[in-house]
DNA sequence: GCAATAAGTCAGTTTTTTATGACCACTAAG
DNA sequence: CTTAGTGGTCATAAAAAACTGACTTATTGC
């Protein structure tokens, strides 16, 4: 057997990988704000007191690349940035209401 | 102002709380195993492969306090305890199954 | 060229989570 | 009273996640 799917299928479920995407200290948090329209890195982490930007870095990046976020530079007079919601991460919207109507 | 409601309304947001009780190394595998029946203590210690009784034990006490999981001793041959969803647990199902729908 | 604003990165430290191995409590059989 | 099965706890170690402060890159304005 060369395939080694005996190794642990750990990942095979997708809700599984999906709640490990959204889990960590910050990216429920940053999900939710998301929710609500574009993000900026620095009012992000006026908002998020506490947070520090080493962690919202990372935490912005794994969503990205957990597909769930997007990136847009936006050239304008200071230079910024602004995250907004992929399609695959407004998919996740009524399943996040869905849980808050269970709280 | 002595309520010092300015505090962080970080936990406010009911979904952000389950994610929250549903995050951590294995919880996530915990709660799908629950979702198809009882589970026990040394048997998911099998199933888990990785994981230690510390963290399993932390996990599953988790899970219960989070009102999700509870815990039935079973006064059999060699007495054991069993742990099953909760009415508030088996509500998560069907949040659970769109998940893995959208994997 | 120099300062200001936005969005980061980097090295190093602290905190939180997980993992390890030894040990404990209960029950029942031999 | 010793051994075996189930379900843990405890102290400690290792690994992962988060935090801190200094530094960087890019752009516009002076």
């Amino acid at each position: 057997m060369t395939t080694k799917k005996n190794v642990k299928d750990n990942e095979t479920c997708p809700a599984q990988v999906l709640l490990k995407q959204l889990s960590g200290k910050w990216k429920p948090e940053i999900f939710r704000l998301a929710m609500d329209g574009a993000l900026r890195f620095n009012s992000l982490l006026r908002q998020m007191e506490g947070a520090n930007k080493q962690t919202l870095s990372m935490a912005l990046r794994e969503l990205e690349e957990a597909g769930l976020l997007q990136k847009v530079v936006i050239k304008e007079k200071p230079l910024h940035i602004e995250y907004y919601l992929t399609e695959n991460g407004k998919s996740l919207i009524p399943i996040l209401k869905q849980m808050e109507n269970l709280g």
